[in-house]
DNA sequence: TAATAAACGCAATTAGGTTGCAGTTTTTTT
DNA sequence: AAAAAAACTGCAACCTAATTGCGTTTATTA
């Protein structure tokens, strides 16, 4: 996983402009979200990523925060387990995540990308059920891993 | 959740097929999934329906023996938990279940239906992504739901 | 109907995730 | 800048979904 530090200044001013503490912790987390390519991460991933250095129950509660305030996320892995995405569109807020583009999975390296230009448009009714919310997922094979 | 019974000649000789035995149990399941509407069971659904009178081992192993198999397949919950839906089509085989038809979820009763006609063309490729599957599902409230 | 294969049930275990609570750090108030 | 309030952290314990091992039972095959 790529990973660069970013400005740790603008890190610090979003944590406080979504109302959230400026610890050391959330800060990092906040900033490996930022410098991880547009990739997705699991909560193992960020554990990995602080050697465990952190407790778990530390990660969840952070996670749900930043969620919370509209910073990520939710996306599943091919195995419905949860991974966090960063929020680069204008869509997600503190009450909703409209999340109307489409998630690729990967087969073989298990990692999710957001496809932001692919999109359906979002029909109100279909047979009798009123559509809130559309998730399109696309499977298969990432650039990397297909080149084996 | 109705049911009603189908012709067990039929359910049995569908075990055969696929290479199953016929058990009491796998038969009674499977009439289950042929009788349930077209509508998604879980594990706990499965349990009740049995009274409890079966080993939950039994149940996740015959499910995972008829996925294998191609008769049902995997449909989320809203929580990212599993759901199992009878295969209709015949997408289905035991190599792959390719539903590139929606499903929908259910808020107020995490409910799963198929939506056998709502499809979305696959592209071959997205930004370098080769799609082998493509899985739309859609979120909201059905019909029963919807009238309170 | 004997031999083989598939399925079953129980107990134990794994994995992802959550809750409660005491202690620490950050932010706000004065 | 000190005190008070709020937010965050870590540990232990817990919960639920799902899996594994293994001895026994049931079904299929020869």
């Amino acid at each position: 996983m790529k990973y660069k530090n970013k400005n740790l200044l603008f890190i610090k001013s979003t944590l406080s402009e979504h109302g959230l503490s400026r610890t050391n912790f959330r800060t990092e987390l906040l900033d490996l979200f930022y410098s991880s390519d547009n990739i997705s991460l699991s909560v193992d991933d960020i554990l990995k990523h602080f050697n465990n250095s952190i407790d778990k129950v530390t990660v969840y509660r952070s996670l749900k925060s930043f969620e919370n305030k509209g910073l990520i996320h939710i996306v599943p892995d091919a195995n419905n387990l949860k991974r966090y995405s960063l929020c680069r569109e204008n869509t997600c807020t503190t009450i909703s995540h409209d999340h109307n583009h489409g998630h690729f999975i990967c087969y073989s390296c298990n990692q999710t990308f957001c496809l932001d230009e692919f999109k359906v448009p979002k029909p109100e009714f279909i047979k009798g059920f009123h559509i809130e919310q559309l998730k399109l997922t696309a499977e298969g094979y990432c650039q990397d891993c297909n080149k084996n």
